[in-house]
DNA sequence: ATCTGACTATTTAAACAAAATGGTCAGACA
DNA sequence: TGTCTGACCATTTTGTTTAAATAGTCAGAT
């Protein structure tokens, strides 16, 4: 396995970013063909072409291409949470940080779907691999969250008794709301209508959540 | 077409309940097979065996296996809204009506589940004389809960601007977490851990959104 | 008017071949 | 030695045909 060294050095998502310049070209051109059609309809010799490179030369970099998928994915994941921890630092109100994450989720909601573009609840028959990302990511997400209610319980303003398990049903209803009103069915794409009714409902539901939240 | 005038009763489903004691009895017959093998797995033939008649008697009193499907779905339809309407009477108090409903539509959830043995969102590709079923059923729904609303903002305790978009919002979170909360995957048939799990978070959800409802 | 047996029409399943794609490897070249 | 390729293999997907199962029809018996 010639490219053990490499992929060890790939997963060290902590110390991350050392990816070799190639190894960061292949990802963005794999994300921009993922975005346009999704994985699927992506085959690696399309990527290949793209860098006027042979296909074996994704294999010298990517042991797969489903870990070629997921460093995509881990990709766009780091983005979200770079953009979310940008905006943490500069608001101080749990209110209005909890109304930031749900929007900035939402958009980022959005690029995975043109990624994947498999129905919403394929999120099951997923390999090993990548549950390991997904939940991962839901890991830091709650984290998130759980920080935005501690803040908010700290400083008299919310009443939660346990954070914990209330972030996590958050973020079930957010994914929830998502699934229910996308409703994929033959489209598979999202629509800006579509889009924007979920925009409207899941800040509608944010408003009511926080003030479910809320000290009386 | 000998059923017309069958079929047209049939649909009257506001004088309805006046159902030959036949047809009465092929929807019995057909709801207990569905309930334990799902509609794609009964095949016409067995109820006929069932009912110890030949199949063509049922298509006598049924135009197709959709039909027969969809007054199935109905009848569990409207024990559903029986049973939900007797505690109207009951209760007065729009908190606690809010959680009678919701454990009750969980119940009848789980006998849909059974009935229908589709992945959840196969919803979508549904035939149009089901769209009309559902959609009806979905008014009745949301027109209960806005008077659970209404009745809540007239007495004082409650704080809605629009009670009907409310409505739906609530709707969708509770549709949107069960979808979420009981990923289907292969499993297929709803486990009873999986059920408790829900039921525990749609509490707790029903909980906090009803403090964000209330008037501080 | 109600019901059946025998029929037809559709849908699903199985079996197979052809094409597409993921993945491997010996070796060329620096 | 590290990087990359063309030619190759293995698996999956797609298309096609055929057979079986099931939905649905109908003339006619009662």
């Amino acid at each position: 396995m010639l490219y053990l060294h490499l992929f060890i050095e790939m997963n060290k998502t902590e110390s991350g970013s050392e990816k070799s310049i190639k190894v960061q070209l292949i990802i963005e051109v794999a994300q921009r063909r993922f975005g346009l059609y999704g994985v699927e309809k992506t085959s690696m010799q399309e990527i290949a072409d793209d860098l006027k490179l042979s296909k074996a030369f994704l294999y010298y970099y990517f042991p797969d291409k489903e870990r070629l998928y997921k460093a995509v994915v881990e990709k766009e994941q780091n983005e979200f949470l770079a953009r979310i921890s940008e905006k943490i630092l500069n608001i101080q109100e749990p209110e209005l940080l909890l109304r930031e994450y749900v929007s900035t989720r939402l958009s980022y909601f959005r690029t995975l779907l043109n990624i994947s573009r498999l129905r919403l609840e394929a999120y099951s028959d997923l390999k090993p691999v990548f549950r390991e990302t997904i939940s991962l990511f839901k890991e830091k997400e709650k984290e998130i969250i759980v920080r935005i209610f501690e803040k908010g319980v700290s400083k008299g303003i919310f009443s939660i008794k346990d954070p914990d398990q209330t972030a996590s049903l958050f973020l079930d209803l957010l994914k929830g709301l998502r699934i229910s009103v996308v409703n994929d069915k033959k489209t598979l794409f999202i629509e800006q209508k579509e889009y924007d009714r979920l925009l409207e409902k899941t800040i509608a539901f944010t408003d009511i959540f926080i003030k479910g939240l809320k000290i009386k």
